[in-house]
DNA sequence: CAATAGAGCGCT
DNA sequence: AAAGCGCTCTATTG
């Protein structure tokens, strides 16, 4: 029998505890508000749920909407093009009187802080969030988060909680979603959403608890949730942002983006907006006749590419105006002046406003430190993801671009420790192999370019190394090749050489790596037989892929290509992963690891502490009790900086 | 007016 | 016939 409930006042809340506390696991979920919402440690709760064995209750603590709509006021705003409005807004009748916050998290203490199994879907959310009520205490192992569980068992399904519970028990619920702005909703409707949330996670907890030992699972999981507690101090820390820089950044790139659209309009002899592609296609590839610039498109854009497959008649707008078009009318005026207006506004726009200015609601930095959401969960490989603002794809390349890196630096008295690891996806590749020229390569400390290069132009590894950078790059486009499954094309592109060059010396990469050949054959070869096709990492994680059973030869190449660059890639996401757990269970207090780029992670501590952390961190990432599980050295590269940007 | 799709591009 | 992501902008759709 279940009893569900909401709670408004202590002695309700005593019982609860009471009833929970005589079992060995609970599920939960919060709803949190603005400012900070999404912000774990920083936002304000507003509602608790907890289920489990025969109860689930829901604990409101300062929600401000009642359940009825009780009139009506009108109100000023300003719309996006800066002209005044008005609004009508609903006027609401009050909700019930609730307890604090401050209530209720001492009535909760005793459960939060105990042994218990704590399970809620995307965990590190719900635990960072009521870490705040504690000082800054989090809430203890062992934990249960549902998302990766979930995503363990089927990493090829939705596995937010709505759309599991759908797929499990046919139960659509909260479709309004509620839980995106619990502030917008009635009282009522706010408690039963949030209610469900922990009444169906328990349900999805106690459904995937049992399949995870069942598939074999258990130990990659219990690594996962070891994982989040790194997860969630990650999250309460932050990552320290320089403003200024970015400031100055701004202004530079408003003064440039102003230069560049005059050159462009000066070329094109009129005006347009200049970052719509479909009018870009008309200016650079429309008829001169038409004002266009007449020069001959390149490429198709995804849609067209379809089209043409369709067999339906393509527009001047299906053919890409992307940079890789335009750089191939380098000298053109207008084209120049296009590129770099792409470019400065594709870093403006992404980087720096994105940073100062964000939606109200939506603050990224605070106290000077950025907050984003590292997702270990985010790829179906077993890769991170990182998002508000996703820290992975922070420029590098070009000079524009790297300043905005240069304003991710330590905070005062502290230095950054940026530690990555060396050709981590080939050293994978190798040490699953187990032998060959890459694997003897790497006991010999030669680099696996040199190693490939050498062996494809027939050159002395000393000699490759020394004077033929040219045939280095060949040979990093060949192995890009072996881990992403890439044609001649690619490598041809990559390396810019011909496409037959590229050819032959793939047929000579063949000739002489064909243990790297026999290998990938075997991992697919091996998938496809499985009951259900799928291959696994170094640290059993599971690539399922039935399409390498299509029919459609080009489905099942795509299927053959995800499939192999996942165990790799997935594989060198388990070594990171350890690697961080590694360094949370033997790091100097006052150190924190504040962000992770799949082969590198990044550390801030205080300057009385680098050659300590470094040492922690070296033995972390490739230390003996790591090291054991590869059969070919680890190698990591650490810098102590004052800027990200000064790493590389 | 809000949500979504497509194009494009930043990173490993 | 290049693996894995997330974000911003425009244009379209509801």
């Amino acid at each position: 029998m279940l009893s569900r409930s909401i709670v408004l006042d202590t002695e309700h809340l005593d019982h609860v505890v009471r009833h929970f506390s005589r079992h060995g696991a609970f599920f939960f979920d919060i709803e949190s508000i603005p400012p900070y919402r999404g912000i774990p440690a920083h936002n304000t709760v507003s509602w608790i749920s907890l289920a489990t064995y025969g109860m689930a209750v829901t604990i409101p603590m300062g929600h401000i909407k009642g359940d009825r709509i009780i009139g009506e006021r009108v109100e000023m705003y300003e719309t996006k093009t800066g002209k005044i409005r008005k609004r009508k807004i609903p006027v609401w009748s009050t909700a019930p009187e609730q307890l604090r916050p401050s209530q209720v998290f001492e009535a909760l203490e005793p459960l939060l802080f105990s042994d218990r199994e704590k399970g809620a879907h995307s965990l590190p959310m719900d635990v960072g969030s009521v870490a705040k009520y504690y000082g800054g205490k989090i809430p203890p192992p062992p934990y249960h988060d549902t998302y990766t569980s979930s995503v363990l068992l089927d990493e090829n399904r939705l596995n937010g909680l709505k759309p599991r519970i759908k797929q499990l028990y046919k139960i659509a619920y909260d479709t309004e979603d509620t839980g995106r702005r619990v502030e917008a909703h009635s009282f009522r409707k706010v408690a039963r959403y949030s209610y469900a949330d922990s009444a169906l996670g328990w349900l999805l907890y106690k459904h995937n608890d049992p399949l995870i030992d069942k598939q074999g699972l258990r130990d990659l999981f219990d690594m996962e949730m070891e994982l989040l507690e790194e997860v969630i101090d990650m999250a309460a820390y932050g990552d320290p942002v320089d403003k200024a820089v970015l400031e100055e950044l701004e202004r530079e790139l408003t003064a440039a983006l102003v230069e560049h659209e005059a050159r462009i309009y000066r070329a094109v002899g009129r005006e347009f907006n200049l970052n719509s592609p479909p009018q870009k296609a008309q200016v650079f590839w429309g008829p001169k006749e038409q004002g266009g610039l007449g020069l001959k498109p390149v490429k198709l854009t995804d849609g067209g590419v379809k089209k043409k497959r369709r067999g339906e008649k393509l527009t001047i707008t299906d053919w890409s105006t992307d940079a890789d078009s335009l750089k191939k009318y380098k000298g053109h005026p207008a084209v120049d002046a296009m590129l770099d207006y792409q470019r400065d506004d594709k870093l403006k726009g992404t980087y720096v406003d994105a940073l100062l200015h964000p939606d109200e609601d939506d603050c990224l930095i605070i106290n000077g430190r950025v907050h984003a959401r590292f997702n270990p969960m985010g790829a179906r490989t077993g890769r991170w993801s990182s998002s508000s603002p996703n820290l992975q794809n922070i420029p590098v390349r070009t000079p524009q671009g790297k300043k905005i890196r240069s304003a991710f630096r330590a905070e005062d008295d502290y230095l950054e420790l940026i530690a990555d690891y060396g050709q981590i996806e080939l050293v994978m590749l190798a040490h699953f192999i187990g032998y060959g020229a890459l694997f003897d390569g790497f006991w010999k400390g030669i680099d696996p370019h040199t190693i490939t290069a050498a062996l494809v132009f027939a050159l002395p590894p000393d000699e490759v190394k020394a004077n033929r950078p040219d045939l280095r790059s060949i040979a990093k486009g060949l192995n890009f090749a072996i881990v992403y499954g890439a044609g001649p094309d690619t490598v041809a592109e990559m390396a810019e050489i011909t496409v037959n060059e590229a050819r032959k010396h793939m047929k000579k990469h063949r000739a002489e790596f064909p243990e790297v050949y026999a290998y990938k054959a075997h991992v697919i070869d091996t998938a496809r037989r499985q009951k259900y096709p799928h291959t696994t990492t170094l640290l059993g994680r599971v690539r399922r892929m039935p399409e390498l059973r299509s029919r459609d030869d080009e489905k099942r190449s795509a299927a053959e290509r995800q499939l192999f660059n996942s165990k790799i890639q997935g594989s060198a996401a388990d070594l990171i992963k350890l690697a961080m757990i590694r360094w949370r269970r033997n790091h100097p207090a006052g150190a924190h690891m504040t962000r992770t780029v799949h082969d590198e992670v990044g550390v801030h501590t205080p300057k009385h502490l680098v050659e300590e952390s470094k040492a922690a961190l070296l033995d972390a990432m490739v230390g003996p009790g790591i090291q054991k599980l590869v059969k070919v050295p680890l190698t990591v590269d650490i810098h102590a900086v004052e800027r990200w940007s000064d790493a590389k």
